[in-house]
DNA sequence: CTAAACTTTCAATAATTATTGAAAGTTTGT
DNA sequence: ACAAACTTTCAATAATTATTGAAAGTTTAG
């Protein structure tokens, strides 16, 4: 495998675990082209190595950088902006889960919470709702609260999780 | 919020999280209901609970099966089938994580171990790629790792694991 | 201030993914 | 063996989501 071919092969394997866990092919694949690449890069030059529009590549870089994982370079003597990803793979990975926590994972305990909530009207199916439901709130709850514990501990956060749970 | 309102909520915001994380709307659905009934459901009642037609009813189910989260419920006397989830939360967890994992993760790492083992040509851009899918692929071996020992320390694994990373 | 260089927006369109429904397939009771 | 009861399959269709591209907007150099 050359150089162009393994570039290729991990773009589009980065887009379709995007694809699989809910994210857009194009911003994953705009993430990954700035991962690999050795310096900033300009929307013209995204458009180009991954064919995709003008609009379509501002709209996905304005998302990247909402979520916090790319930042906009400044150049100096360039009017065109240019755009680099976080480089450290740790510090993206607390990023991305720590974003999905408040975005995703935050609210829907919000709900379970409220529905488990209801009044118990000792009906069967009732209780089974409110059981049910509450089960699943404090797991949420606690895998959440795990999950953020673990990418907090920095740096190799997750090297030192996995030793504290091999213990 | 009384009871219809607060199992139509669940089921709602059920199907949207999975939307969220690339999980069909329907399936997360189908399962969302059964989580919450007290009893083993026929196809019958899915589709007029959840509106949606025998064929989409089907494959749902077939695929929820074939994900371990649903099984098939035979019940005396009855000629057709009834289907029930797993109920246990933390057992609904770990066959998800665990799935995801085999079918998604783990190809994937694969992958990025290819990717990262291609010859280095001594160029810039060659050694930068080389560099940042090895990152990558060690971070996800390792997240990889973490949660299925996470994941396998039943029961309360969740719990446990939250304790051993507070200590 | 103006025009060139660049970016953003968004309605139209394309691509993808989910859903339907009816025909084909299967199982079971008699 | 037959037919009723039930499930699966899959081509057609609908719904959703992503993408385009051109017009509008913004910034900067002179």
């Amino acid at each position: 495998m050359k150089y162009q071919e393994a570039k290729e092969k991990f773009i589009s394997t980065w887009g379709s675990l995007g694809t699989l866990w809910g994210i857009n092919k194009a911003m994953a694949q705009i993430q990954a082209l700035l991962f690999i690449s050795t310096k900033p890069l300009s929307m013209e030059d995204i458009m180009d190595e991954l064919k995709i529009s003008r609009g379509n590549t501002s709209m996905n870089l304005r998302q990247l950088m909402d979520w916090g994982i790319v930042t906009k370079e400044l150049i100096p003597g360039e009017r065109k902006e240019f755009f680099s990803t976080e480089k450290d793979v740790q510090e993206l990975a607390r990023h991305i889960a720590k974003e999905r926590s408040r975005r995703e994972i935050k609210p829907v305990i919000k709900v379970l919470k409220d529905i488990s909530s209801i009044k118990d009207d000792n009906t069967e199916k009732t209780k089974e709702l409110i059981k049910q439901t509450k089960a699943l709130h404090d797991l949420a709850e606690t895998a959440d609260l795990l999950m953020n514990k673990i990418v907090n501990q920095e740096p190799n956060w997750i090297t030192k999780s996995l030793f504290k749970l091999l213990k």
